[in-house]
DNA sequence: ACCTTAAGCGGACTTCGGTCCGCTTTATTG
DNA sequence: CAATAAAGCGGACCGAAGTCCGCTTAAGGT
């Protein structure tokens, strides 16, 4: 109920401004010289130590001692344990971004908003599934988990989409696009290809349904 | 990976069993008499707790002492924390499965499947906005929120519904299940209500244009 | 160069969920 | 009614997230 640590803070808590695209990269204040250092250093560490034992075990701490950094010091650059995920998933997040807003069609302008609602689902669950335990472990409980910067700029982009595929005038489209970042949310993705055994296809066939249900002005 | 406490446990793991209407109610071997009459004095003090300061406040340990039994025997029985939450919910789970499994129109059955969904979805959306933090607070993360007992008799329910609607045949009405139950998610209620401002009745409507959407063959 | 100041640092500390294991109680059975 | 096995109990213990606060240090102004 107050922030913990005031200055910056990789996980802003304010609602209202223009986010698209600040997701970590440009801090409002540049970090002062030693503070970049053990942030690449904590990053680095936490990648390492990720790969060699599995996220599971990743503790703060240990990210911390690895990093021959105190602990105070991993909480102060990235909130907590979620934000540090979340950064080390930055860099896949950001060019997911990037291809989404401004690269080559069918995935970037170009095609009809329907293929590219079909391309951004097929990417997304395809992004997910690779480093399904990062993502799965990146994700803040509860509803925090629609308050963090990439979920708002996908939700924003499904969101612009669907406005483009003349829903009717009594399509509430930001529900639909909630709906549709339902279906790619990680815990499901989860679920459903580790404890349903379903597969990637099925899945991607599962979203272009999905999306074709929700495109254009609601059914009698 | 390993089952803590043998015999019981509020929570089951296995997956493949029939489920249907065994919330926590008839456990399998009866309760020894001094567990029964601790379960009730743990759900009694939690429940008192709750309403005294908010769920946010519960800790296994205050529940304990409440109760005037050992943390041990909070975990035996409940298995953790969210295990204890869901038992404080599972008086109205299950009055709302006997409402859509057996009990009128159009909830239960007598009305057709679209109308039976409609009223499903309002109901749930009632349910879990009436008692929004418990719903948040009982809700396990990540994968696990798709193996409790609630979640999937709902789950089954609605994928039972929408196979009565005529889909097509090659509509793959469980991950179109997944997708309205992911509507239904507390968090997401949580978020929209809290963070966005949305009404009930908005939320609402927004599960009936789904519904509709959702129900028969795929639209070309 | 020096001074000032605020960002940054570190690690002890708190809190809480969850586990362990030796002891106690219940229920069954002969 | 005793004996006994197994379910139950309790609280010490552990690990990890997150907090606090006095000390250090980089950076910008003079």
């Amino acid at each position: 109920m107050s922030q913990p640590y005031p200055p910056s803070a990789e996980r802003p808590e304010s609602f209202d401004e223009p986010v698209l695209m600040q997701l970590s990269a440009p801090e409002a204040t540049p970090l002062r010289a030693d503070a970049a250092r053990n942030r690449a250093r904590l990053l680095e560490a936490a990648a390492r130590l990720v790969e060699e034992q599995g996220v599971a075990r990743l503790t703060m701490e240990g990210v911390a001692c690895a990093a021959a950094v105190g602990k105070g010091t991993v909480f102060r650059r990235f909130g907590d344990r979620n934000g540090l995920l979340m950064a080390l998933l930055d860099h896949t997040e950001q060019s997911f971004q990037r291809a989404f807003i401004s690269g080559p069609a069918p995935l970037g302008p170009g095609a009809p908003a329907v293929e590219r609602l079909h391309a951004f689902g097929g990417q997304a669950l395809r992004l997910t599934a690779e480093r399904l335990d990062m993502y799965l472990a990146a994700e803040p409980e509860s509803t925090r988990r629609f308050t963090t910067a990439p979920y708002r700029v996908r939700f924003m982009h499904v969101c612009m989409l669907l406005r483009q595929t003349g829903p009717g005038p009594d399509t509430d489209t930001e529900l639909l696009a909630q709906t549709l970042m339902g279906y790619l949310d990680p815990a499901l993705i989860g679920h459903l290809t580790r404890q349903r055994g379903m597969s990637p296809e099925r899945l991607e066939a599962g979203w272009r349904d999905l999306v074709d249900r929700s495109v254009g002005p609601r059914p009698v």
